[in-house]
DNA sequence: ACGATTAAGTCCAATGTATGTACTAAACAG
DNA sequence: CTGTTTAGTACATACATTGGACTTAATCGT
């Protein structure tokens, strides 16, 4: 082990400050000094010194000072800027291309996707489109004025020492993060890759359905199933970045066998693939997106074959849940992926499982609820994390 | 949610780094002043200042000067103090209870256990009991000239709003803290109380079966059976402190009901209890211990029931730890409590599994091993977060 | 054996951040 | 208009780390 901690010197020291401050505006804001000094625990006189750098940075400005308060001098609010900082996230899925700029406000300023079949080209031609999307992005920020200062990319799959094995994409030990670096454009600064998972779980905690959670457990489900673990405001991302393989809990110790090698998985029973082709919903083109509507219309329909279909589903997702509730104990627990479209279906037995497995003993029951955010959660936790990074070191942007 | 961070001020900036030198010689004693400056990133004038606080408070103490090193000035390395400074850790179980005085250098100075009967008597007699074995232990630690300076007390309960609930000492809502406050000697200062498996498992990672592990997984597995969970050496928790109540992972959706509410409980398949009760061993006096000696015999006499007994329960154990794994993906999972000592039984056909269950898609399987601490990993775990409370703020003992 | 060299530890002025007090600015209450 | 209250600013102060000069103590080369 190496040591993990750094020393604490002068700058180290205003740096942390400077991020608090920052943290204090953008939870409060519009917000005085005055207010800032008291949130923060700083002097007036060290929260008017950080605001100022804050200002150059174009991080925050002055708000329209708030009349008829109190009794005193009234305070000048800062707030942070909506217009020049921002952040860029992107995404590379099996059935489209995706990417979003968020500034500082958390307000989405642009917004682009492209559906395309990503699962059926080389690695090279994706990253390429994306690229293409990317600058028509960066140029249209260009336009309005935004200075992107961060960039995310989410990709369905993880990364093992700088290769990415992402299975819905044929991608095997593509090193994308060096691939990303040389196509993206220049304005595409500081590009971070990570799961699809994990930042749907973020996009949805800060933006969808997850808001508020201490801890929450977001479930992504395509044809495969992960999970996004969430603890304090952070990923858990588990001792090699392989946390939340969810679809690979045996919910039947009898079941059909899976290509991982184990037999009962929860991917086998609940993978959109197996409900579709228990519901007898035909292949058609191969296209996932036509076959769920239709299974959706069937199960409008009450058609038998469909309803039976999605309660095994249902049965097969609550009884890993219980698992994966009795051992990390979440506050809140989010269906994303195809799996939100299915939730009127799932929710109501998986709810009533966790209730009677092991609830009971610890008192509460964490709520379950489907996305909001669709199919956007992975992009928007993307832009999101280039915000909590400017938030938590404002200078790293200069 | 409130402002997380404090603010930093000089004062802050010294405590951390008092603690960043203090960690260093932890780590790498006996070392000079200049090697911990290049290990730490501080100057040599810092340092020096530094481990003249640490003198002062006796945490470290000069070594012995190394001769014939090298060419310039041999340095005067200091190391941890083995003498004055040391962490009380306390543990009630059902059949006993114990305490153990580990100093900074955890080497365990003082130690000892009570055989009693904890599920058959009221709270306040129980703890009366580990008083009284509190107030030996620290009156020879008195004689032997060590300062306790922080305490730590192993309960197999959940704390919810400071009240203790455990089932196998008939525990309801007893004010554990409030209770032990009282009770235990003055010497006992900064009482902390904390789950059994969570202490267990922090005892087995620094000193036992754990050592080394950056992510690992404890299960305690007694009449109940949980988990501690542990990410880069930090207690994982869960969002009410609850995580890791593996006992209730389903892992036979059509077995036998428990008496959480659920049905095929692992608590059920692999609990002691259940696997005493398979084997066919007779209740006898009640007590655990003899009828776990038996079961032990008897396996080594190849009888057929318990070899069966304790094969459903490695079953059982394999399906919720695939499912752990695969949500968790630690470096390590250790097997304590009573499962330690059937750990020969259960370890192959649970790695199998693991190695079958979703362990091929992500290349690198979890080590297997056996507590090695025994009963002892508790109290030697509750002992060391006191000295790690020490190391992480060296000033809090003053 | 003696000086040169190398490295550890200490002394002290300099740097830079937060603090505290005093001060100015701007609103409201009477 | 005057007194009161609160927001923000100015400036001297406190204090932890820094960096360079200095002292101390060992080995190496001759």
């Amino acid at each position: 082990m190496t040591d993990p901690l750094r020393p604490t010197h002068l700058g180290t020291m205003r740096e942390r400050n400077l991020a608090l401050v920052l943290g204090g505006i953008a939870r409060h804001q519009p917000v005085t000094r005055a207010r800032l000094a008291e949130l923060t625990g700083l002097t007036k006189t060290t929260v008017a010194a950080q605001v100022t750098t804050l200002e150059g940075l174009r991080l925050v400005s002055g708000a329209l000072p708030v009349r008829g308060g109190g009794r005193g001098r009234p305070g000048a609010p800062v707030s942070l800027a909506p217009g020049p900082v921002a952040g860029l996230g992107l995404e590379v899925n099996g059935h489209y291309l995706a990417a979003c700029v968020l500034d500082l406000t958390h307000a989405v300023r642009l917004r682009e996707s492209v559906a395309c079949d990503n699962g059926g080209r080389e690695p090279h031609e994706t990253v390429a489109a994306l690229a293409a999307l990317a600058r028509r992005i960066t140029d249209r920020a260009g336009d309005a004025g935004i200075t992107l200062v961060g960039t995310a990319v989410a990709l369905p799959g993880v990364t093992v020492e700088d290769h990415v094995n992402a299975p819905n994409l044929g991608w095997e030990a593509v090193p994308a993060s060096a691939l990303l670096a040389d196509a993206l454009p220049a304005q595409a600064l500081g590009i971070e890759v990570d799961n699809e998972a994990n930042l749907g779980a973020l996009g949805e905690l800060w933006y969808g359905a997850g808001r508020g959670a201490g801890s929450y457990l977001y479930l992504s489900g395509e044809i495969g199933i992960g999970a996004g673990i969430v603890f304090d405001g952070e990923l858990f991302r588990g001792g090699h970045g392989a946390a939340g393989e969810l679809g690979h809990v045996v919910v039947d110790p009898d079941g059909p066998a899976c290509r991982c090698g184990g037999t009962g998985c929860l991917e086998q029973v609940a993978g959109l693939d197996a409900v579709l082709r228990a519901a007898g919903v035909p292949d058609g083109t191969g296209r996932c997106e036509p076959r769920l509507t239709e299974l959706l219309r069937r199960l409008d329909d009450r058609d038998h074959h469909a309803l039976e279909a999605v309660d095994a589903a249902g049965r097969g997702l609550a009884v890993a849940l219980v698992g994966a509730v009795n051992l990390l104990d979440p506050d809140t627990v989010v269906l994303g992926g195809s799996h939100a479209r299915l939730a009127p279906w799932l929710i109501p037995p998986i709810e009533k499982a966790i209730a009677l497995g092991g609830g009971k003993l610890r008192g509460r029951t964490p709520v379950l609820r489907a996305s909001t955010l669709g199919a956007e959660s992975a992009v928007r936790g993307a832009a999101g994390t280039v915000l909590t990074r400017i938030l938590a070191d404002p200078l790293a942007i200069a």
